[in-house]
DNA sequence: GATTGTATTGAACGCGCGTTCAGATAATCT
DNA sequence: AGATTATCTGAACGCGCGTTCAATACAATC
């Protein structure tokens, strides 16, 4: 026996890539198989090197994919006029897009260690950039009077965990709208930085 | 040839967990053979099987290790007077105590999942246990009127996000020293829970 | 209906895994 | 000095790993 019926490349690239990312993000990196992988695909093991050269890069395409994503939906985000608007876009943004894919968040910062040094390097730049994004919106209203920073790099840094850190207990249907979660977050980050 | 000179329980013991503790930070638990932990330590495999019956209790034992640690250090240090000084007790304490020890602080938020149902109980339970020691200081403010905070429960984590986040980018030696850390996080959880 | 090209199988490769255990050695005790 | 005990070695167990590849079955084209 060989290729089922209607088996496309297509079809199939795609749902190794999600089958790969749902495992990794269970289980972790290093304790998925290739061939849980293709089972949760429903092919053979060696079915999948047709779409990755290797595990790693499989992991590598999968991080790459989100912070492009991520990076290519903030610049699509609607910007308010003025660092306090734009803050508050941030936040809910962020927020609002790393719920819709956890899985994706949990690998971007759990399993970057499993990366190469050359990937490695490719994704943390991805991720500096984003970053960038937060801290210019905050140098920007410091130097407007608006904020009150002591360090706009540790401010990031420290936002950015805060609201990173809302995946690890937001659950679905849960006591709390997406929406409330935002207007809670945003409040504690406008104090937070506020002159 | 068997056992080395002067070789002993109470050293080989503790420098197993300690090479446990450093190889499974760095390259994640799973990634990690008993072997190469052994190695690490500068005896056999076979050996590991006198200090602990399995891998995953030998990382229990650290992540149960680390959560006792931080709860009685917790416990033991000076707490001030009124909800204002005791959250920034709490804020200098996190940070302090937990850039002593990144491994430790570093396996317990990202190898949680390695564990089976019953330890990861125990460990969650000893984090409800620490960060409800928290969220008992916002209520209290919020109580007395010197906080303002939406949802304690949520300030709590995002709190807790905030601080261990801190572990991720600090550096020895780099351009800001411990105590000037938690004077900024201190600034931003102040006026973050600002009434 | 035959041919061609793509998608997939299934078996195999060498290797390292977690764990066990009989035997060997060093320290301690009598 | 001899016996005992604690500590460790080294080899072995079955198993699953990532990866490769010739053979094969299907889909598309002629």
């Amino acid at each position: 026996m060989a290729r089922k019926t209607g088996s496309h490349s297509e079809i199939t690239g795609p749902r190794i890539r999600a089958a790969a990312r749902t495992l990794f993000a269970r289980h972790g990196f290093a304790a998925v198989s290739m061939r849980q992988i293709a089972a949760a695909v429903g092919v053979q093991a060696g079915a999948l090197y047709l779409y990755t050269p290797d595990k790693e890069t499989l992991l590598f395409d999968l991080l790459k994919e989100h912070m492009d994503d991520l990076i290519a939906a903030w610049e699509a985000e609607p910007q308010g006029i003025g660092p306090v608007a734009r803050l508050e876009a941030f936040v809910r943004f962020h927020i609002r897009h790393n719920l819709d894919r956890p899985e994706a968040v949990f690998l971007s910062y759990m399993e970057l260690r499993n990366l190469g040094p050359a990937n490695f390097a490719a994704i943390e730049g991805l991720r500096r950039d984003y970053e960038t994004r937060l801290e210019t919106i905050l140098r920007e209203g410091v130097a407007a009077g608006v904020f009150a920073a002591p360090d706009t790099k540790i401010a990031t840094l420290a936002i950015i965990a805060m609201l990173t850190g809302v995946t690890t207990w937001y659950r679905e249907g849960g006591r709390l709208s997406r929406d409330r979660v935002g207007d809670i977050y945003w409040d504690m980050v406008r104090k937070a930085v506020a002159a």
